[in-house]
DNA sequence: GATAATACATTC
DNA sequence: GAATGTATTATC
């Protein structure tokens, strides 16, 4: 069951959905003529706009996701601040044509649709992995819950259980379908969720839903060194053996390949990629490659709807990319 | 054939 | 020297 073949057949959505995204998470401009689409989907990202202040509020103040900075690992107890991966984005201005794309768009529609999920039961949505333990030591040991986080999270909660309906409506059957196999892949996926796992599943995860896309791709945008630096500093250390082996089997599990992970979501290549899950190196002899597995943490991070929506809209697009190319020639 | 692992080269 | 990419090889 790949996930991906859900999102795979959505092969417009990749291109208009770029656009789309694209105005939805800075100007708002919905593109063309998806009234009902564009409204609900404004609306909700209209959020893009608050979802861009809450966003920073909500990852600088996750415990796990505060993108602030890389503290000094010796400092705060054993958590990471997940930086604006700054590395990496030079690069991803050149490669912007193909993945690192920021997906935040499509995930919009997504949030739609997960809506009712995330959110009813918060405390299912993310507690799927029966291997979590492991995490636990380091990244489950969260210092403190991200009301904030979930309170932005309702917020967008109200607009949502509105705007699913519009959107579904105003969807075409295609986008329609598409998130009809992914809602069903969750559901099968997102199961019953032996709450055990990372940290403290239950409170984080849930801001993440439309606005971080954008940051989890590649080239976001350098994270506001606000708050989240300031509180970054309790959050360090990511236990990249535990990433490692989640990624590993979070992969196996949704039979996501490595190549598609390491571009998608890492802007890496799959050698690298190999490399790093087989031989992490302990946090504190990271320097610049602490990026990448903040990226990986982040992504471990994401509900999953989220994290599928990374890798196969990307995809999605670069298979879009793929064809216009061959159109043109 | 697709994916993963490895070796080596390149960049900073 | 760390991090990564590319090319190649191994594995399934």
């Amino acid at each position: 069951m790949n996930v991906q073949l859900g999102l795979e057949t959505s092969e417009d959505i990749s291109g208009s959905g770029q656009e789309l995204m694209h105005n939805q998470n800075r100007t708002l401009h919905p593109p063309v003529p998806r009234s009902s689409l564009v409204s609900s989907m404004t609306s909700v990202l209209d959020g893009s706009d608050y979802h861009r202040s809450d966003h920073h509020l909500a990852t600088s103040l996750h415990p796990g996701l505060g993108f602030g900075g890389d503290s000094p690992p010796a400092s705060a107890n054993s958590y990471t601040t997940l930086t604006p991966l700054q590395p990496l984005h030079d690069k991803f201005h050149h490669h912007q044509h193909h993945q690192c794309v920021p997906v935040g768009n499509v995930i919009g529609s997504f949030t739609l649709m997960r809506e009712d999920r995330g959110l009813g039961p918060p405390s299912n949505f993310y507690s799927h992995y029966p291997k979590d333990i492991s995490m636990g030591q380091s990244l489950s040991s969260l210092p403190s819950p991200n009301l904030t986080s979930m309170h932005s999270y309702g917020h967008h909660s109200g607009h949502l259980s509105n705007e699913k309906v519009v959107s579904s409506n105003g969807f075409d059957a295609h986008h329609h379908s598409m998130f009809s196999r992914i809602d069903q892949h969750f559901s099968r996926e997102l199961s019953p969720p032996p709450s055990s796992g990372v940290g403290s599943p239950n409170n984080m995860h849930q801001h993440h839903y439309v606005h971080h896309r954008a940051e989890m791709n590649c080239r976001q945008n350098p994270p506001m060194p606000t708050q989240s630096t300031t509180l970054s500093g309790q959050l360090e250390e990511i236990n990249t053996k535990d990433v490692a082996q989640r990624i590993i089997a979070e992969l196996k599990r949704y039979s996501i390949p490595q190549a598609i992970f390491a571009e998608r979501v890492l802007c890496r290549s799959q050698g690298t990629l190999s490399d790093l899950l087989r031989n992490p190196k302990p946090w504190s002899k990271l320097k610049s490659g602490r990026e990448t597995f903040k990226r990986m943490w982040r992504w471990l991070q994401e509900p999953e709807f989220q994290r599928m929506a990374a890798l196969s809209l990307q995809k999605e697009r670069a298979r879009a990319n793929q064809s216009r190319k061959k159109s043109r020639s």
